[in-house]
DNA sequence: CGATTTGTTGACCGACGTCAACTACCGTGG
DNA sequence: CCACGGTAGTTGACGTCGGTCAACAAATCG
């Protein structure tokens, strides 16, 4: 599943000093003795399989986590069993937060392709931002980035047609390509369609309507996974 | 615009210690000291009046805002100058978290009724999330929260038809006058059928119809912005 | 009291969902 | 290596849910 590991693939490295993650991930911005405490807290877990689950909905909050290469959705399911895709998550997010306010977890978190995460006990997260300064501000950063994320997700879902939906999608897949040092104008999608179609709120049909669309328009080129997009200023001024 | 001061208003306190809503604010389980620290740092601003704003998108980040009584919506405005509400918050709720990456406000927050709030500068707050450990577990619980919160809205947004959408926006709110201690069966809106309509992501025109719906129904009486829910169950077996 | 805002209702229409057929790809085993 | 079945994605035909436009009613305000 790793289709292209020039692209989508980091390289895991031990500590967080030399991670190449260092200026997204929450274990930036730290003085060097924050850094050695978070490494001795942090524990590589094992590698997730596609398909393998980080949580399941309703297991106990015991740990955060972060991804250190891969991706991953999170997604919650209704009494009636009906998903609803709330993130994709890259390398230097923070998975869990969610479950912090009722101890167990709310959401959902599979890998999408082969992915490494380090591993954070709350314990050890509550002493840390107990006694890092700056590991203290860099989780509330990070909370209220992801609080930005779903409120444009939300903006998206509740005033957009579909073809500026997908084109909003795309755009902060991009964005989030550029931030992690990838190509912004040429990627691979770790998820499919059906998912792309759920995380958006509409039938999968359409969005594959919509990226033959974008196509024609001449905005990008799709095959399968692989996108490149070809007019930025196009696909933004569509995004509205 | 006070409709009915027995439900939706409650009365200021001067010190959290003898606030009515220690159990829901951020304020709650502290210990003396801490709340002590947290009084002195908490400054009572004006009152808002109906349609005053708290804080414009684009504000640079000051401070955080408890609200004491009344309430207020969220909402974000796109480069086309679409507006999107994110949420709507009452007494207890903590508000700008949205603000702390970016330094400056990515929402706008506007008073729907007469509303009383608490200030709480962002310095003030670090000090304490330093110094007060429950005050920053109630912090960090509040944000987790606030997330739960808008993932449900994405799932409603994303996968449910209108009146399913209705249904759960009542019942959210029901579930919030309970928990500050009013009737969750017979309330007030405090916000106009627009406002709903923007929120769920759905026509004015259509939310009206649906209200007209659920009554016919027998699941809830609507006049205007009073709503009773006759039958609790029904309305909870539509929103599914 | 008229003026304005807020909410309701109806008629019509279009964007998107659903259903179905088809194609391309992927992994497995012969 | 090919045969095969299963999955993912594309495309078309058709139906419908909810949006838009418009008229109206009710409440609020000056």
């Amino acid at each position: 599943m790793v289709q292209n590991p020039k692209i989508v693939t980091l390289h895991p490295t031990l500590d967080c000093n030399h991670c190449r993650l260092h200026a997204i991930c929450v274990a930036g911005n730290m003085t060097e003795e924050e850094t050695k405490r978070l490494d001795e807290a942090i524990v590589h877990v094992n590698p997730l399989a596609q398909g393998e689950y980080l949580f399941h909905q309703g297991d106990r909050f015991e740990s955060l986590y972060i991804i250190r290469s891969g991706s991953v959705k999170s997604f919650m399911t209704d009494a009636d069993g009906i998903e609803q895709i709330v993130g994709f998550n890259f390398p230097g997010d923070l998975l869990g937060l969610d479950a912090i306010d009722e101890k167990y977890h709310t959401t959902s978190a599979v890998a999408l392709q082969h992915s490494a995460l380090c591993k954070l006990s709350w314990d050890d997260f509550n002493k840390l931002s107990q006694q890092c300064p700056h590991f203290h501000a860099q989780c509330l950063t990070s909370f209220s980035r992801e609080l930005i994320h779903i409120h444009d997700m939300v903006m998206a879902m509740g005033q957009k047609g579909v073809e500026q939906k997908l084109a909003i999608f795309l755009l902060a897949i991009s964005q989030r390509m550029k931030e992690r040092g990838f190509s912004d104008k040429e990627f691979i999608l770790s998820m499919s369609r059906s998912d792309i179609a759920n995380f958006l709120g509409v039938a999968a049909e359409t969005v594959s309507r919509e990226f033959t669309q974008l196509q024609k328009e001449g905005v990008i080129q799709v095959d399968r996974r692989q996108v490149k997009i070809d007019c930025m200023d196009s696909l933004k001024s569509i995004a509205g």
